[in-house]
DNA sequence: ATAAAGATGAAAACTATTTACAAAAGTATT
DNA sequence: AATACTTTTGTAAATAGTTTTCATCTTTAT
């Protein structure tokens, strides 16, 4: 029976993380894809970014980051950063704050609206409404169809007060 | 026969405008209403981003002036930019080029969406679209009663391959 | 014409991001 | 595990777009 429960146990995210990588599958598998190596920061900075469900600018990670790895420097967050997003596990994000924003997509509804409050400046994904199917795949259509654009990533944002600084919050 | 020809000729734009400008109408009158000053440098600026069709940086818009009027500065330039926007009169974007970009909106229809060319950089105005007829109403309303978020404006933008660079260079 | 407030230009300051470069770490091979 | 080769890194310096500072010049109301 011990033997039994061990067989039957489920993949732990280690385990499942493991023979992805085996496979050639997963992140780190795609980091080698294409020759890049697997290093602390990358892993450390992936892991911040994959976790967190907020927008997370460069220094943000920094500082998340800072507190494991006081070592690891902003010029790596950045150049990490742009590897992750070339490689199409973070999608890069600007808002028009001075400073881009990163984000993780896998396991989040593929293109979704964000919201963004013009007093407080939060950031809100809008992750429970299906932009596409919600009208944006017509004007998609009619927008490569007129313009023979071909269509790579759509961006949908909503400038405007979020509830909180409606209700509360003035200015 | 001469007076006839003067009373029944239409308005000018200069006439036009000043006849705008008395009644508290015009842009003239709306940065006056803020208590601020008309301006060469301001003339200038607004003639140039609302007399262009294109998407221009602070940059494009000094160097057009600086034909005209080599006195004026860069500062003056992002300055007016600034105040216009805050005033309405202008639109400023951020497409993610590292500067910004800024389209004088009136004559257009109200919000348009934009197309960006990842290769060849080209930011192209999608006009011919009512995207809030062909959707975009229904997505605002959703997001609106779902998230109680007071829309005040909406961005939308498309990234991909404009016609020239899906037919001729590669990248 | 005058005075008060606002706007300007030049230079300096800021800020987010990138680059240069020598040292350190990852990887494939022995 | 030591090697050799290449990529990645950290620090510091460089960029680039934009903003601030401040003394001088304009605009506008009187
Ligand atoms: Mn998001
Ligand atoms: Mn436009
Ligand atoms: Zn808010
Ligand atoms: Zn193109």
């Amino acid at each position: 029976m011990f033997s039994k429960l061990n067989r039957s146990h489920r993949a732990s995210s280690v385990e499942r993380h493991m023979n992805d990588f085996r496979r050639g599958k997963g992140w780190g598998a795609q980091i080698k894809r294409m020759g890049r190596r697997m290093t602390v920061p990358r892993r450390a900075i992936f892991k911040v970014v994959s976790n967190s469900s907020k927008h997370l600018s460069a220094e943000d990670i920094y500082m998340e980051i800072h507190k494991k790895y006081p070592g690891i420097g902003l010029t790596t967050i950045y150049r990490t950063l742009k590897l992750l997003v070339k490689t199409g596990l973070l999608i890069k994000h600007e808002f028009g704050e001075g400073c881009a924003r990163y984000e993780y997509t896998a396991g989040k509804i593929k293109e979704h609206a964000h919201l963004i409050c013009m007093s407080c400046g939060k950031v809100q994904d809008c992750s429970d409404i299906d932009i596409e199917k919600f009208g944006l795949d017509k004007i998609s259509k009619e927008v490569s169809s007129r313009y023979s654009f071909n269509i790579k990533r759509k961006r949908l944002v909503f400038h405007g007060l979020c509830e909180e600084c409606v209700k509360g919050g003035k200015k």
